[in-house]
This record gives structure tokens, sequence and C-alpha cells, in this order.
DNA sequence: CTCTGACATGTCAACCCTGACATGTGGAGC
DNA sequence: GCTCCACATGTCAGGGTTGACATGTCAGAG
């Protein structure tokens, strides 16, 4: 239940509406950090204003309010980063496929490791040459957040590639190694 | 919703009781990959095993169930494994903490980095003192997966630590800039 | 002027997960 | 023999999440 978190960080980092908050969580944010649809977003921004962690700050057109956050809700975040207890909620299926990686036969394995590796490439040169594309066309105020959360995505990606690398390494020379000696 | 598919995985490597797939999830398992309390195992199991993927293979003193992995089991499990679509459920409190950082004044932001990186240095030696260990005591018939899991959770830890410690780095040479040139 | 698509918010049933409650057994130590 | 603890399974209410349904507006292209 980190969901009200994430919705104060991002506004601290500046005001925006449910709806573009909700697009927030389709890039890096949902793709290694938290998920969420409008369908959670919108019902919590209402119980946040309740507790006046957030405010409407502004109506525009399309029926459209912009929150931002307040002091209490500023408080509320800086409390949540600073007593990290350690742990807290994880749950990745992607993690979750390589754990039972294992339980295949060899084809199967390397088979998946390829595409991990494969996949693991792509995305890290995808992402270097997104952070590279200097700070957004647009400056936003959020450019710090997804700097430092890019390179964090940076080094996973690069993590994983290798560990994938190296396990196919030792797939292979397992696989030499009971083919030969007989 | 992988439950199902991280309770197969587990009974593809050696077939256990809920109780000892629930242990499971306490370690590396749970502490990286996906949670689960007994709460939601047992139930999932009944379902698994009315839908003949899983199967009551003994059953031994207090009650307990030792369940295996079907045929059918075995191929819903590397049917998962083969297609993976790249994404899937993501949701991790850590690295959400980690997105939000810049939202802090840099004392503050000082003090989460620090703690980040002492954690993952000793996260990541403990770890490694635990793989150097022998291939756990008992042999177990999970060791394999125990093994590409926790080479997988050393490259996170070490890849986590790097970027806080650039990121302090970053923020002290930024303060310091901010502090002399007037 | 019409149509399309992005903008924008909302509800609701179904489903999943968590923490608390509930119950009982077998072995080891005193 | 008794007591404690790990073993072992289960239910259930409350809360979070998802996907589908529902509604409506504004701007730009044709």
């Amino acid at each position: 239940m980190s969901l009200p978190h994430a919705l104060l960080g991002l506004l601290a980092a500046a005001p925006a509406t449910g709806y573009e908050l909700a697009r927030e969580f389709e890039s890096d944010l949902g793709r290694y950090a938290w998920q969420a649809g409008h369908a959670s977003i919108y019902p919590e921004l209402a119980k946040l204003a309740a507790r006046d962690l957030v405010r409407v700050v502004d109506q525009g057109p399309r029926g459209s309010k912009t929150y931002d956050i307040t002091e209490q809700g500023r408080a509320e975040l800086r409390s949540w980063l600073l007593h990290r207890s350690g742990d807290g909620v994880v749950r990745n299926e992607g993690v979750l496929r390589m754990f039972l990686i294992p339980t295949l036969d060899p084809d199967d394995q390397r088979s998946v490791l390829t595409a991990i590796a494969e996949e693991t490439a792509a995305a890290e040169a995808e992402l270097r040459e997104r952070l590279k594309g200097g700070t957004d066309p647009r400056c936003s105020p959020r450019a710090e957040l997804g700097l430092l959360a890019g390179r964090f995505g940076l080094g996973q990606y690069r993590a994983t590639h290798e560990w994938a690398t190296r396990a196919l390494e030792e797939l292979d020379a397992r696989v030499a190694d009971s083919r030969r000696p007989n």
C-alpha cells in the first residue's frame, strides 16, 4: 500500500491532474517501481484530499482538477522516505521467472536466458539514449526524478544482462561437459 | 497474479507441503521476487489441485499434505516461462523510495542515500557469505534455484550500491558548488 | 461541420492479498 | 507427565487492485 506515497512524491515534484499522474505510472515509474491505473488513482487522490495531504489548486477545462501537495503531505512523504524499514512490498513477475528458470530443461533454459540477455541489452541501450537526449525537451520539474531513477534502471539492466550472460556460459559449459566425457 | 506459477515452480524442484512452501517465501524468493503468506498459499494449492496441475502425493503425521507437480502443471509452468511478454506485475516499495529521493532536501537525501549504500553493502556481503557456504548443508533439490537466484540478487545489490554511491558523490559536489561561488 | 482521438473523471463487481483468528499434533526437554 | 515450540492447515473480514463500463469535453484534420 504505497500508492498514496507515490502520488505524494509525484505531486511534490510538481502539481498535476489525476490524468497526468496516471500517465506517469505508464513510464519508468510503473515499469520498475509501482504500478497503478486511473481506477485506483482518482479515489486515492480524493482520500488524500480528505486527509489534507493534497489540495485542489486549479480547475481546468474538461472538468480537470489540478492537485498540489500540502505542508502536511510533504511531512508525511518525508517521514515515509526517512523511516525506511529496509523491506516492504516486493512483487516482480520478471524476477520470479528468473528464479524458476532452473526448473526448465537445458534447451528451454537457453532460450529464456538468451531472450533476457537480448531484452536487457536493448532496454539499456534505449534508456541510455533517452537519458542522453538532454533533460527532456520540455525541461520538466520531474526531470531530476527521472534522471536518478533512469540511472538506477540502467544499473539494473546491466546487472541483469551480465547475470544472464554468465548463466548462459555456464549452461553451455555444463552441456558440453556432459556430452564429451563418454 | 503469479502465485500459482511460483508454487508450480517450487514444486517442480521438489515435492513439498504447504507449510514448507510458505517458509520458502520467507527467504530470498520473498525478498526480491514474490511474497505470499500461508493464508494465500493453502487456498491456491487447493485450486491448483482442482485444475490437476498439482496433486497430493503423501499425507504425513500432523494432517500434512505433500504436493507434487503433475505433467499438466509442468506444461503450464513451461509455457508461462517461455511466453514472457517482457512485462508483468511490478511492485517494489524500496525502488519507489529511490524514485522519490529527489523530492527531499539535500540533507535528507544524503541520509537516505547513505542508508541505502550501507544496507546494500551489508546485504551483498551477507548473501555472498551464504552462497559461498557450500550448496546448503542439506544439499536440497532447490539448491540450484537458490544459486542462480542468489547470484542475481548479488548483482542487484551491487548495482544499487554503486548507484547510491555515485548519487552521494554528485550530491556532495552540487552542495559544495552552490556554497563556494559567491 | 463532422468526426476522431486525446483529455479527463468517475463507478463497480470481481478478484487477490493480508493479518487476525482458530484449531490441533508431534517431539524434545525437564 | 507436562509444557513448550515448531509443525501444519484452515477461514474470514477488510482493504487494495484491476478491467470494464460509463460519460463527457476540447482541438484539430478533413
